[in-house]
DNA sequence: GTGGTCTAGACCACA
DNA sequence: GTGGTCTAGACCACA
């Protein structure tokens, strides 16, 4: 019988790494002036090759989320908009897989309105402090 | 360092096998009233226990989707509805995670339908033969 | 000579632990908001192993009898109904099997009746304090 | 805390083995005239003292159900009434534990009927060949 | 063979 | 601590 294998969803580890520091950042617990693990450090904490933590401090750098000063390390950028773009990002890549599972699943344009607005409607989905006037 | 485990999303293999197999069912590849994998071909194949694989056809016949002769095997149930509750109940889980991920992303039910609808409007999300005549 | 197991009635232990632990609630020794033994005590105080107790504690969670809260223990649900459920569900299984034991060993409908008639005659098998006023 | 000890409902292991030769006989297939395993076969067979499958045979000879015959064995009665006697008892400790189960219950003579009749008309527990006239 | 039960023992997340 | 998952491996009944 055929090997099945698993599929962790088959996202490159590294780039699981990247969104994880991404939401750290999104979430607070890193903030812009911190200084990163270094790779070694890193590589350790995730159990990975040093090269592919290397590749993902690469990629946060490439994205300009992260820079680094030669022979002290890897710091999260001071820019006052990272979190709210990190964000958007990231709510855009989680909606876009969404409806790629739900196409998959055979739905069209309709009935993906209609499963949002039953789960939007069963649940208080709106965000504290932006609510209308009463 | 504390060591971080990375997150297969945290889901329990039995519960990812268990998706995999509904998933198998949703497109067809399995249908009612076919043999499905003994247990020991089952936990080859996906490369687990005995033990886990027994918990996942269990699982699966206690939600009604297949059932157990003892001594020949496991099938798939017969139901003719099995395939567009599986496709519901899918949807539905899809669903709630979306949205648990963009709310925890910190985002209100307006910007929901936003995101939702740029994306819908940007891809083909249509299922085919369902769209209006021109 | 073939070895004859004998019959505990062959039903599995982790069934039996399941009957224990529903009569303990008709019976009102375990009562709505209890907290059960831990998987580990009650493992010891039936002597199985703990995934045998687990498996037990998970069958009455399935069934809704009790519920578990990560970390700190199961505990009997608040259903105000739980008990006549239980009662009710005990007595048509108890009947179902007597039943079962009298088609066995030859008997029809006409028989049964006499049967259970002969032995309500016998003793006083009325509940206490449902007779009539004298 | 307090080991529980587990009660095959109790019934000491030679009355066990008994009721096990009764039902042996009352299916047929154990006859008026077969004879019985030597007390050692019988103790293996069982997997028990052999002074407990003495004290089997010894009951059911004090029964009339076996007879002895010094230096040969044991032997199944040649009473052509045996197998309608056996049924008759059997069925009568069938209900009498019956009875017992429900009344532990907390349930009075209409609900036993009542539960009784309720099975009755679930399946068809008519013995064959003594339904009443077309 | 196939499913079903059970033990032994490890490791994890959560509180 | 407590529940939850998983592996390893044994033994059983049924067909």
């Amino acid at each position: 019988m055929r090997h099945i294998r698993f599929d962790d969803d088959g996202t490159p580890i590294y780039l699981q790494i990247v969104r994880n520091i991404k939401a750290a950042i999104i979430s607070g617990s890193l903030r812009g002036g911190d200084k990163m693990p270094s790779v070694r450090e890193g590589a350790e904490a995730y159990r990975v090759n040093p090269n592919t933590m290397h590749r993902v401090l690469g990629e946060l750098e490439r994205e300009g989320i992260i820079f680094s000063t030669r022979g002290v390390g890897f710091f999260v950028a001071e820019d006052p908009h990272l979190v709210a773009h990190l964000r958007e990002s990231e709510a855009a890549r989680v909606t876009d897989r969404f409806l790629a599972e739900l196409t998959a699943l055979g739905l069209g344009a309709a009935e993906v309105r209609e499963l949002v607005e039953t789960s939007l409607g069963g649940a208080n989905h709106e965000h504290p402090g932006r609510r209308g006037r009463p």
